[in-house]
DNA sequence: GTAGGGTTAG
């Protein structure tokens, strides 16, 4: 609710939405137990205010700027039901004080003593709030604090929110502090790199093969590809020869992001060396399955099973799995799953919803249905392959049909069920309903991922809603969240389409979007 | 007893 409040606006009229079937539903699966009596006041006895109108008191109270009243009613949440409130509500508290006009500094330090009383663990956004009401004050000196706080807890500080606050201490002449901020966004960048020259230079702390694939890894899973690359350059130059584990990382990397040559490159390189594949080396090669260059990950696929022999284990069968059924082999399925079992491999959940992700892409869904039915144990990966189906389809019925049977099995809707109902709305062009969705998550969790806020982003780009688009992309860093190279494409492509300069189109209407909402008082922060 | 790797859903 917070989150969104000025795409809403952009959005929405200003009365309050309505809520469908679906929305009921799914909210309640999310939070079966936190319903439960509770008086207000003693003028309201016969009157039970349930989890959510606590929180929107709590939340009216905190933007009127009352804040010892609005601490009252976020202590009042804890009747709502066990974990509440969630770090979720109190970031909505700071969030909701910060758009208040009492803004001060022994306020926001009331609420920051708040979360220790109360032992609540702050998340990555609860520091990025504290930082921009902070930042809203002019307060760098503490701004700094919280940010050195905030890595003590081990959450990494925005570059440019560190970049925002070596300006500020810059401004100020607050030396001392502005070498503070430098260092610290020197280790974000630096840090692994630098750590590994100062182990060289000590015989005692050497760095080893699985030092050097460790940090490759971390680099790989953020796709630094080729800072990956270079690393694994500067190892075999310190006369490290990295191993299969190494070379399966970074062809996982490679094979994530396409990399076709590259891959060539290394499987030379590994064979040269007569470092033998492994399991690992196969399922590496997933990544370019998905990205639909079947026939030279087949062709790489089948040389690496002949040279394991008889050591392939589950989780290959499953990548070649992938393989017939990417290739619509539906009849060599059966005979695979017969000579896994032959070799005393019994296949595994990942196996069933690997073909039941087949059936939903190329059966029909009545199909699809019969064959997820059949599962003898459906896991909520099973339960989201068939809900993402439902809703790609923008079938209702069998959405609705989906999460009521989750509800029976007792299972709920995580943040990629959540996703699919997004997907769902924003294809029906039920926009509205996709943001209800997207506020829900951000108040009660569970917390968006990427993929969610990208989904979101094509959601409003496909109903035509470029500006909250532009908006959402600008203000996603305030929030907790970077934006990642497919944000960008999603509108670059949108821009496209309209035959627009997007250079040019994001940077003037970003200007006359935040002119019309600092006007109408929605953005109190930042510009 | 001690460091690093994979396959299914958004």
């Amino acid at each position: 609710m917070i989150f969104f409040a000025v795409p809403s606006s952009i959005l929405r009229p200003k009365s309050t939405c309505k809520r469908t079937y679906l929305m009921s539903q799914f909210i309640s699966l999310s939070s079966p137990s936190s319903v439960q009596s509770l008086d207000m006041s003693e003028e309201n006895n016969h009157h039970c205010p349930d989890y959510t109108e606590l929180r929107s008191n709590m939340q009216n109270l905190a933007k009127s700027g009352g804040i010892t009243k609005a601490l009252q009613a976020f202590r009042l949440m804890r009747t709502a039901g066990p974990g509440k409130p969630t770090v979720y509500d109190y970031n909505s508290l700071v969030n909701c004080y910060l758009k208040s006009e009492n803004v001060c500094l022994h306020d926001l330090s009331a609420l920051y003593t708040e979360m220790s009383t109360l032992g609540l663990y702050p998340n990555a956004s609860t520091f990025n709030t504290f930082l921009k009401g902070l930042n809203l004050l002019g307060e760098s000196k503490i701004a700094l604090w919280v940010t050195i706080e905030m890595c003590n807890y081990a959450f990494t500080p925005s570059f440019s929110s560190l970049s925002n606050l070596l300006k500020k201490c810059s401004d100020s002449m607050d030396l001392e502090e502005a070498i503070t901020v430098l260092d610290l966004m020197m280790g974000l960048f630096k840090e692994a790199s630098n750590c590994l020259n100062k182990m060289a230079t000590d015989a005692c702390y050497y760095p080893t093969v699985r030092t050097y694939t460790t940090i490759i890894k971390c680099w790989c899973d953020n796709g630094r590809v080729q800072e990956a690359l270079s690393l694994l350059s500067q190892m075999e130059k310190r006369g490290l020869n990295p191993d299969i584990v190494t070379y399966n990382i970074i062809l996982r990397a490679l094979s994530n992001q396409n990399m076709v040559d590259e891959i060539f490159d290394l499987f030379q390189t590994i064979y040269q060396k007569d470092i033998p594949p492994d399991c690992y080396t196969a399922t590496a090669l997933s990544g370019l399955l998905k990205k639909g260059n079947l026939v030279i990950a087949r062709s790489l696929l089948r040389d690496i099973i002949v040279t394991c022999g008889s050591d392939i284990d589950v989780a290959v069968y499953n990548v070649d799995l992938y393989c017939l059924i990417s290739c619509f082999k539906f009849k060599e399925v059966s005979s695979l799953i017969k000579r896994m079992r032959k070799k005393g491999i019994e296949p595994n959940n990942i196996t069933f919803n690997t073909i039941l992700k087949g059936f939903c892409e190329s059966k029909p869904m009545d199909e699809a249905l019969e064959y997820f039915k059949s599962l003898k144990n459906p896991d909520l990966v099973s339960f989201n392959t068939i809900l993402s189906t439902a809703c790609k389809k923008g079938d209702i019925q069998m959405v609705k049909m989906v999460i009521d049977l989750m509800g029976n099995e007792g299972f709920e809707l995580n943040v990629v069920g959540f996703t699919c109902l997004m997907v769902y709305y924003s294809n029906v062009g039920e926009i509205n309903d996709c943001l209800d969705v997207f506020e829900h998550m951000i108040s009660c969790g569970p917390t968006p991922s990427m993929v969610t806020i990208n989904a979101l982003m094509f959601g409003l780009c496909k109903n035509g809603e470029l500006e909250a688009a532009y908006w959402f992309l600008c203000n996603l860093e305030s929030f907790g969240f970077l934006p990642d190279s497919r944000t960008y494409k999603i509108l670059e492509r949108k821009c496209k389409v309209e035959g627009l300069n997007p250079d040019n189109r994001i940077k003037n209407r970003m200007i006359s979007i935040l002119k019309e909402m600092i006007t109408n008082g929605h953005l109190h922060y930042g510009s």
